[in-house]
DNA sequence: CATGAATGAGCGTTCATTCAT
DNA sequence: TATGAATGAACGCTCATTCAT
């Protein structure tokens, strides 16, 4: 009987019935009845698995970062030249809204909690940084300009977030296909003005 | 006796506590009888003016977002060139979360509820239209690109909403002032090689 | 300037603001705000005249009370043979939740406030006397019978009383004039018998 | 482990507490808070049973009503010659008051509610037409007319309403055996005429 | 006299959490 | 392990009553 794991499985069961109820009604709407219904357990074993709601709520944002992470990696990694990979992942970035809305929903949904609970808002800012640096190790490759390096990937990042905000109240605002490539145009035209002018 | 207008000053009274309790506490651990306490008044009163918590909270949005433009259109708005208004604008984008970090907090307060109260999600989409026309208004003088006029405001916008978020969860993220010349850097940069590519 | 009997007359209207909302709405849902409102006065002025909302209910029943024992004498008193007297009040009687739908619904909407208001119950209790009263004084002239002066007033009062209530409740469940038929069919049937009886 | 039926002795627990306390304080001082004292529970569990307050209180009207029924039932039924049945019937009518004045308690207190409320103005005329039904069925064997049977029950009932009331409201009104003795009396004066009438 | 802003106790209801089974 | 009945504090909201104007 393989009894080892089975506390795993239903442990994902609830963050994943959690991370429904959020998408489809809201953090503040969020019961834990609502959550045992939709995991089909009872209330009561959700606190067998979990201490607190907060705590559950933590594992729901831990694990929906971990997908996104996971997603990223699966696409970016295995393209070879340096710049294939920075455009890919600025195309990723831009994507992140209408491939992945739910993970755009959650984030919003704890940006507020952030502020005020000190877990949260670590974990948000790990993920910030997990971003961030990632965009870093992209971009030295394409460039060796260390003030460069220092805050463009925030603002790569910052406008990922930013706009994947907006689209996700309001899909009709831009069409991601145009933005991404203004994006990558505009970081391009950016990186050869800065590279151009440092060669001649 | 200047009656006229009290009912309004009242009003503004209970806006502001909401919006004080908000950010010191978050939206989610708001409760009428706190905003009542942070106002000095009861909890009774609050419904003479207010029909209901829901009506407040939009007012308490309405009045952060319109403080926020306020503030915008009295530093830009004087300035005459046109580069030097679009830079001025590309500053105060940048300032938003260091001067007026209230505002960043109410706004990231009601991210969440944006999603499914449709309300809200009408007030801030109707946000991100004043600030993306105000930036193709500035935009418009220093390039006459239709294509970049389009999705440029957007881009921006969304690169300071996301970057003011990053800079209010962790405010050691990044140095607003080297971001600031990051940003018009970059911006500029694509400018010049676009308007440069034209008169060629 | 005539201002004896102003007093009379703005309590009238706040009785009768009362009496509408309760006809309504129902005592339950009534509010001292509604009262005011439909009365186009202020909360405030109510209590000037009347100390409590507990006192004004008793004198919005005591109007009704009144206004329904003034239309049964302007009709029963006027008429002359006794028998006839007697029958106009029991078609009086009948006639009440048809004619007079606003006294009925006053009167249920008190009934569950009399078990455990003793002024209330007084109230309704002195109604309760007064039409049997009545009811006795026209039955008098028709019989000499003692015992059925005694408790045959009551039974034709309460008949008036449950009837009313059912109609109240459901208009169409009987044709109020064949009650009126029936009711005096039986009470002519029992006098005639109880006085023949006697006679023989 | 008798779990089966658990869930309606509860709900009859709760349902008996609202009772009690309609009927020591009146329905118009019923608050959730009181039926949990007096039921000995918490103010949330009877949530778990009843969707509302207004779900409990028809509840409660349903089960005063089918109480008095099953009473009625139980001494009438068994009877075996029709007249004896009836002329039970009209006692059990103006026993009510007496027997189950807690019966008439919760029926008043609902009274004004009814007229507002759908729900419960449609479980009191159910009530008014199985009472007016059943005295139907008993008249059915002592008399042919079929006028008298169409109006007579409704008559009887309306008395029985309009007494009972009186005599909640005020036990010295009358002595209820008397008027048990007219009510037959009269019933079967009017039989008499008429079917001696018919008769001839 | 008259207003209506202001109070605050109390309402119906919800829900995170516990615990007997 | 697993259940869901049970708790009770806290919520949003109402409204009879008061009182400064």
């Amino acid at each position: 009987m393989p009894k080892v794991g089975m506390e795993e499985i239903r442990k994902e069961q609830v963050i994943t019935a959690a991370k429904n109820c959020i998408v489809s009604k809201g953090l503040s709407n969020l019961s834990m009845k609502d959550i045992a219904a939709q995991a089909g357990v009872s209330t009561g074993i959700i606190y067998h698995y979990f201490e607190s709601k907060e705590v559950l709520l933590m594992q729901v944002l831990k694990s929906s970062f971990r997908q996104s992470h996971e997603k990223v990696m699966e696409t970016v990694e295995p393209l070879n030249p340096p710049e294939e990979k920075l455009m890919k992942h600025l195309e990723n970035i831009n994507l992140v809204p209408k491939d992945n809305p739910e993970y755009m929903t959650v984030f919003l949904n704890y940006m507020g909690e952030a502020i005020h609970n000190p877990n949260i808002r670590a974990m948000v800012n790990k993920l910030f940084k997990n971003l961030t640096d990632y965009t870093g190790n992209y971009l030295q490759h394409v460039t060796t300009d260390e003030q460069q390096l220092k805050n463009l990937p925030m603002m790569i990042i910052g406008f990922g977030i930013g706009l994947g905000t907006m689209w996700t109240l309001n899909n009709e605002l831009y069409d991601i296909e145009e933005m991404d490539e203004l994006l990558k145009d505009v970081i391009t035209s950016y990186l050869a003005i800065k590279n151009g002018g440092d060669n001649e």
